[in-house]
DNA sequence: CAGTCTTCCTATCAACTAAGTAGGAATACT
DNA sequence: AGTATTCCTACTTAGTTGATAGGAAGACTG
């Protein structure tokens, strides 16, 4: 049971650009702000890109917007973009693990844990993430 | 969300042990009828019996046994013992993710994610994944 | 009791994938 | 034309997966 650092990344960067309210962000300010490494970031930006979730674009005010509102914008969606199926065994979708013999019950654990988790991550939205309450939407530095 | 080729096999050789009814399994049998690597399959027999899961004996009728019986033995103990933490989140516990700004939400996410995957595996035992019914317990080879 | 065989156990090394880096090509604005 | 930015491709690094070799412990045979 591992989230990848691209999906993180990849949720950390959406949730960021939705912030912004429908103003361009850029890759740069992204990996500012959420301390992602910015080459890495691009490649990621790409995949949500082509998975419909972000329109870019170019030129000196340039920037990343949301395709969709955010309440229409899923953690799944997030997440099959930059990872393909949701629950992955060595690699392989859960759903064709071709388990043998005494491991054939296996494969009705890892369906039942791919619904638990699509259960969470497809109802919860980008917009539902933005509106918890203990977060200080301006930042506040050195209070320590 | 990925399951890692470790914590599968680890799964794949306790059914295989809970399935020989209490008498030693040697690890050449096990990694041979769950087509596992053997030498990846000791380091990984060596996990589990360091968490206590299994007993091993040496010698000429050696092999592998459980250390407490199949229907007290949850899924949730296998992976734990093989991968530290049940969800991490780039490598780290999903309890201390560290996020900032915009995600602090996120953290909600996976303590979520965590739990429902928590219910799954750690109700299920051994003993539950043996009694599927759609499974012969003599292999019928070449039917094709 | 010496010898031998089988098995578990440990350490080391190669192949593969994910993570992170660097630089260049294409595009949009001034 | 010039500059800023996105976009694409190749390269380095770290961790996981898998292979190999040899040593240590128990069981049997003579």
């Amino acid at each position: 049971m591992y989230v990848s650092a691209r999906s993180d990344y990849a949720l950390r960067a959406m949730l960021a650009v939705a912030a912004g309210g429908g103003e361009l962000v850029k890759a740069a300010s992204l990996a500012d702000v959420q301390d992602i490494p910015l080459s890495f970031l691009q490649g990621i930006l790409v995949d949500l890109r082509r998975a419909g979730l972000l329109l870019s674009h170019r030129g000196t005010e340039g920037g990343y917007a949301l395709a969709r509102p955010a309440n229409e914008i899923t953690v799944g969606d997030v997440l099959r973009a930059v990872g393909g199926s949701l629950t992955t065994v060595r690699g392989l979708p859960a759903e064709r693990a071709g388990y043998q013999g005494v491991a054939t019950g296996l494969q009705d654990v890892w369906l039942a844990v791919h619904g638990a988790i699509a259960l969470v991550v497809d109802r919860t939205t980008l917009a539902d993430l933005l509106r918890v309450p203990n977060l200080p939407p301006v930042d506040d530095p050195l209070p320590s």
